[in-house]
DNA sequence: AATGAATGAGAGTTCATTCAT
DNA sequence: CATGAATGAACTCTCATTCAT
C-alpha cells in the first residue's frame, strides 16, 4: 500500500529538514526511530507509512523498533504532543516576554506561531493532520498542550477587544483565520521559499494586525 | 489497518455531510461509490481507507468496485479532480459577475473560496491533503485547476497593487495567507459552527480586503 | 514456533484418520480446511499450529482462509462444537433406542461414549484439549452440548441408583471415571491397536457395569 | 498468540495450586522459573505460552532465562521428566510398602496414583499433554519412567490374574481404563471439589478393584 | 452489473534466542 | 547473575486486485 518508491509529484510539506524538539532529537536508536517516523510520517501520513518503513530508515529490524515503542501508534502519539507542546512553549514564552500591551503581545503570538511552523513544519503536519489516527487515550497528550495555545490566542484577542486596541468583526473567526494561515505556512515554506522565515513572520504579524483593526 | 469502528476523539473535517459536485452524485452504483469513498477518505484519510471499507458502505462486494473503477487511486484521482475544478469553476464564476473593481473581484473571490469550503467541506480536505497518494499522471487533472485557481488569486491581487487599490507588504504572502485561512474553515465549520456560511464568507473578505489593505 | 517437520516421537493421538462428522466433510475449500486444521490440531495442538500450516495442508494461500472464516480461533471453534454436538447426539440415539432399564441404557451409553473416541479420536482430542484456547463467546457452542451428555450420564447413573439396580459409592465420582477412562481411549485407539473399536466398546461396558455394581 | 488477559472460560486444570517436587522446588531463579512455567504451561499449554510470560511471571528479563536452561524446550522436558519420575517413585514406594498380595498392591497402586493427580496436577496435565512436543532427545527422560510406571500397573494386574484373584476381560484395557480415569483426575480435581483427595482414592481403588473383579 | 473465491504481498506484532555489558 | 538491545523468522490478519461465473 505505501512504500512505493516514485517521488510524489505533490508533497505535503515543502521542507527538507526532519527537525524534533531538542529533548527527543538524541542519537540513540530511539531518537533515531522518532526522527525517520516524522520524516516518513509528514511525507507519506501516518497510514501510508509501514513499520518496516521506519525501520529500514534508521538501518534496523522492524521488531527492534517495539524494544523502544509499545506499537506504531505510540511513536506518532508521542511526536503529536512533542509537536503540540512545543509549540505551546514557543507561544507561551512569546507571550512572557511580551510586555502587558495586547498588540505587543499578540504580535509576538503570531510572530512564534509563524517560526514555529518555518522551524518545526513536518512536526507541525504531522501533529495537526494525523490527531485522527490516534486513540483516545493516546490523543490526550496532544489535546492539552493544543488547548492552552488556542487560549493564549483567543485570550489575547478577546483581551484587545476589551481594551480597544482590536477592532474586529468576530474575535473567535479572526482567531481562527489567523492561525490558519499560520498553520499552512508548514506546507509551503521550506528551501525553495523566497524569503527567510523571519521575513515571512514578519509579514505575517502584519496581517494578523490588520485583521485585528489593531490601533497601534 | 483502518476499519475500527471506535468514534475518534479528533475529527479531520468537522461536517458530517458528504457533498459531491452535482455531476458527479449519480444515484447510479458509480456515484454511491464516490459519495462513501469521499466520506471515508475525508475521515480516515486515503491510505486509512481500504476498498473494503468503500465496498461495506455501499453496499456491494469489493470486486464490484472494479467494474466502475480501474483501482483505488482512480477514485481518489476523479474525487480530488473534481474538488479542484468545481472550486476552480467557483473562484470563475465569482469573478465573472464582479466587474471591474479589483476589490469587488477579490472581495468575491475569497466569498466564493470561502463559501466552497464550507459546502464541500470534505471535498476540499481531501482534494488537498491526499493529492500525495496519488501518482504523476493521475495527480495532473488536479494540479492543473488548482493552478488556474491560484492564478486568480494572484492575478486579482497583483492587479489591485498596480491600480493602487490594494497596499500589502507582500503580494505572493498575501495571497498565501488569505488561501490558506480560507482552507483552513473546511476542517473546522460544520453542525456545530455558531454561525452561518455567509457570515463567515462575509468576515473573511473583510478580513482579506484588510490585509490587502484595501482602499474602499 | 511450530512447523518444524521431525516426527515428534510421542503422539497426542494414535489414529492416522482424519474423521469429520458428515455434515462438515464437505469436498469443497470450506471442508477441506476443516480438515486440515482438524489433522494440525490434534497432532500439534492449536497454539502449535499455524495459519499457514493448515493452508499448505490444504493447498492454498493464507489468505484464502480468511475467506472462510473469520479467524483461526473460529475454526477450532466449529470443530469443537462439532465435535461435541456429535459426541451429545451420539449418546442421545444411543439412549433412545436402549429401552427403559437404566442398566441397558448405561451400557448403551459407554458402548456409544467408546465408539465415538474411536472413530472421531481427533476431533474428540482437540474438542477437550483445546477449549480452553477459545474466547467466552465462541466456547459456548461446545459447552452447551457437552452439558447435556454430562446430563445424560449423571441421569443415567442416579435413576439406576434409586431404582436399586446401581450400587456405587459415589455417583458422580463413578460417571466421571467411566467419562474419563473412555475420552482417553481417543488417544491410544488406532491402526495398531490389538483389538477392535466394538472389542473395547463391550469391555468397557463391563468396566462401567462394574463400577456401578450393576445387578443384571 | 499468547498473553491474553480474558480469564478462560474452560480451564485445562482445575487446580490453582502450583506444586513441584520437593527436589525442584528451590527459591531460587532457577526454581522460580520452573515454577512459573509449570503454572503457565498447564494453564494454556506449551506452545501457547511464551518465553516472555514465563520471565515475565517470575519478574526477570526473558535473556536471564538463558542463564538457567538452555532453550524453552529444556523447560519442559525437566517439568515433564520430573513429573513422570515423581509419579514413578509414588507407585514405586506404595508398592514397595504393600506387601505379597496383589489385590492390596493394586489398591496401594491407584491409591498412590490418585493422590499423585491431586497433589501435583498441573505437573501431571503438563507431562502428559505436552510430551509431544518435546524433541526425541529431550523426551526419552520422561519416556524411561513412565514404561516402569506402566509396567508396575500391568505386572501387578498379570500376576494377580495368574494368581486367580483378579478376573477381567482383558488385562490391558482394564489397565488403560484404570490408568485413563486417574488421569483425568488432574483436571477436575481443585478447591472446589466436594470431597477430599483420600476420599477419591478410596473410591477409586474400590473401581479399580470391581474393573479387576478382585475378589477380597 | 455483480459476485465469491482466490491470490501474492505486505500490514503490525511477537517469537525464541544471542550478545556485549 | 542479570540485563537491555538487537535480531531474523514467524505470527495472525488485511491489503488491492483478478477472474471465472
Amino acid at each position: 500500500m505505501s512504500s512505493s518508491a516514485a517521488p510524489p509529484s505533490v508533497r505535503r510539506v515543502a521542507s527538507e529538514r526532519i527537525v524534533l524538539p531538542d529533548a527527543m532529537a538524541t542519537p540513540d536508536t530511539r531518537g533515531r526511530i522518532l526522527e525517520a517516523a516524522l520524516g516518513l510520517f509528514a511525507e507519506r501520513g501516518y497510514a501510508g507509512t509501514s513499520i518496516r518503513d521506519i525501520a529500514g530508515a534508521v538501518g534496523i529490524q522492524s521488531a527492534t523498533l517495539y524494544g523502544h515503542f509499545p506499537s506504531k501508534e505510540h511513536i506518532l502519539a508521542e511526536l503529536a504532543q512533542a509537536g503540540h507542546e512545543a509549540h505551546r512553549r514557543r507561544l507561551a514564552d512569546a507571550m512572557a516576554g511580551a510586555g502587558a500591551d495586547p498588540v505587543d503581545q499578540l504580535a509576538a503570538l503570531v510572530r512564534a506561531h509563524v517560526l514555529f511552523h518555518t522551524e518545526f513544519a513536518m512536526l507541525a503536519i504531522v501533529a495537526n493532520a494525523e490527531l485522527e489516527a490516534l486513540s483516545p487515550e493516546l490523543v490526550a497528550g496532544s489535546i492539552r498542550p493544543r488547548s492552552e495555545t488556542e487560549r493564549l490566542f483567543t485570550g489575547t484577542i478577546d483581551r484587545g477587544i476589551e481594551l480597544g486596541r482590536f477592532s474586529t468583526p468576530d474575535a473567535w473567526l479572526a482567531a481562527a483565520a489567523i492561525g490558519g494561515m499560520g498553520l499552512r505556512v508548514a506546507s509551503w515554506f521550506g528551501p525553495g521559499a523566497r524569503m527567510t522565515a523571519d521575513a515571512v513572520a514578519d509579514t505575517y504579524v502584519e496581517f494578523a494586525l490588520r485583521i485585528l483593526g489593531a490601533s497601534r
